[in-house]
DNA sequence: CGCCAATTCGA
DNA sequence: CGAATTGGC
């Protein structure tokens, strides 16, 4: 425990938390330390658009409602939270100097110009003669610690999570904080105020199936992750990849926002079964990513190898949108575009097929894709999903070789066998029976009207031909190849 | 966490 | 002769 402020008068002067994407009670190394100082307590959250990447459409549906379960958790605390919008130096500065706080805490961030705005604020707070208390949560590890023998970051994922394996289990999680103090708030100007129901965009059709499908708390997240511990982890390898059948954690949108933290998951993973299992590799993704993006700023602008500077990206908005929209005319596709559209999700087997179609069949520039994943996507991650993108368009590091082009249909045949999938999102060719079901252009018109289906009315015929798309992203990418 | 076609395997 | 495996792209 740091070092702690008392005000001249003798009173008890308040502590400042500051939370971020970490909307949580549990394991809060910011909050429980705050606690542990037995002063009164304020809270405080920072919309601040200009410092890093601002949140995209649905981040922030699942930002609202995550701030009001906070707020509401805090509240059985008689803790006040102060939801703001501004600059966040500017902001954190004067309510620690008008609440006459004598330390600050806060769990720190990664993301490269949010790192750096909290090293000024601390400079700033600290001018002051504010103590600022900094711990890392978001991250089983800070990165840049683990390096390889020749004191470089490493560049393939394999070798980075054995070297972690071998530097020790991560620490426990802390438990929320028993007993916390409330200190009343200041008076707020309304202009800095920030009301979170205003961040759920205004399509109601897009919030109502968002508002179906998650429940942002952090109980609910709690619940996921212990069920997931439970009952589907023991056969996390065997389902994760069937599209139809829930066989993956859902946890990463609870991940993103904080409403878990990455402790607490490994800690509810840690049975011998578990440990096997793939599971935690995918935690160790993250981990992976977050190492990448806090030496590369420009991680979602630029290829991380240059030599795809060179790749001649097809300008076709047209069929940028008939991608996005879910009306390629490749079922799977479709089928996994629309379940990012109504859920604000998309499993992960179908966000390669998706990106690798975009990527090499259409030809399209992997950062079209990657920001239209960033606005529709509630588990949209700076770190992540930059990252994945580069991996498959094979611009990142560890990325798939150039020549590696996802078929859709064969995919879909592995992964989606019964069909399940692509009836539940592409209503409108549920009726062909399982073997035309992926292939609707392919059949003779007799199936197609038994289905109710017709070509270019009902449903599109393909974009792209997929064997001429194929080779022509082959011919495209020949110059990415190492000299 | 490839595709495809050639080749080998095995009932 | 179809399924599984292999190797170049």
């Amino acid at each position: 425990m740091a070092r702690h402020h008392q005000d001249r008068s003798g009173h008890d002067s308040p502590v400042i938390v500051w939370f971020r994407e970490d909307l949580r009670l549990g394991d809060h190394p910011a909050l429980h330390d705050a606690a542990a100082t037995g002063r009164p307590v304020i809270c405080v959250w920072v919309l601040d658009e200009k410092t890093g990447r601002a949140p995209g459409g649905a981040a922030r549906w699942f930002l609202a409602g995550a701030l009001e379960s906070l707020r509401d958790d805090l509240a059985h605390h008689d803790v006040p939270l102060a939801i703001l919008s501004g600059d966040a130096q500017t902001l954190i500065t004067d309510l620690a100097r008008r609440c006459k706080a004598g330390d600050v805490f806060w769990n720190d961030r990664v993301e490269p110009d949010q790192a750096a705005q909290d090293d000024r604020i601390e400079k700033a707070l600290e001018q002051d003669d504010i103590a600022v208390h900094r711990s890392m949560a978001m991250l089983l590890r800070r990165p840049g610690v683990l390096k390889t023998n020749g004191g470089k970051h490493y560049q393939v994922f394999g070798a980075y999570w054995r070297a972690a394996g071998s530097a020790g289990d991560p620490p426990d999680p802390l438990p929320a904080p028993r007993k916390l103090q409330g200190a009343r708030l200041p008076h707020l100007d309304a202009n800095i105020i920030l009301d979170p129901a205003s961040l759920r965009p205004s399509h109601p059709d897009w919030a109502g199936g968002l508002a179906e499908t998650w429940e942002p708390t952090e109980d609910a997240a709690t619940e996921r992750l212990a069920h997931f511990a439970r009952h589907e982890l023991s056969d996390y390898d065997g389902r994760r990849d069937d599209l139809a059948a829930g066989g993956t954690s859902r946890l990463s949108a609870d991940l993103r926002h904080g409403l878990i933290s990455p402790r607490q998951v490994w800690q509810a993973t840690q049975s011998t079964r578990a440990r096997a299992s793939g599971f935690l590799s995918e935690l160790g993704w993250r981990e992976f990513s977050y190492d990448t993006l806090a030496r590369t700023p420009d991680l979602a602008s630029s290829n991380l190898r240059d030599r795809f500077d060179h790749v001649k990206w097809r300008r076709a908005p047209a069929e940028l949108k008939a991608w996005q929209q879910g009306r390629t005319g490749v079922p799977i596709v479709d089928a996994a575009m629309r379940q990012l559209w109504q859920t604000g999700w998309m499993h992960n087997r179908a966000r390669m097929i998706v990106a690798s179609f975009l990527v090499k069949h259409l030809l399209i520039d992997w950062r079209a894709g990657e920001q239209w994943f960033w606005d529709t996507l509630v588990d949209a991650d700076p770190a992540n999903n930059p990252v994945n993108w580069q991996w498959v368009a094979g611009s990142g590091i560890e990325a798939t070789p150039f020549f590696r082009i996802f078929n859709p249909v064969l995919q879909a045949g592995k992964f989606d066998r019964s069909g399940e999938y692509v009836r539940t999102f592409v209503p409108e060719i549920a009726k062909l029976p399982d073997r035309a079901l992926q292939t609707p252009w392919e059949q003779p018109d007799d199936v197609l009207s038994r289905a109710g289906i017709t070509l270019d009315k009902t449903y599109p015929r393909p974009i792209v031909d997929l064997k001429g798309g194929r080779e022509r992203a082959l011919e495209a990418y020949k110059n990415t190849e190492p000299a």
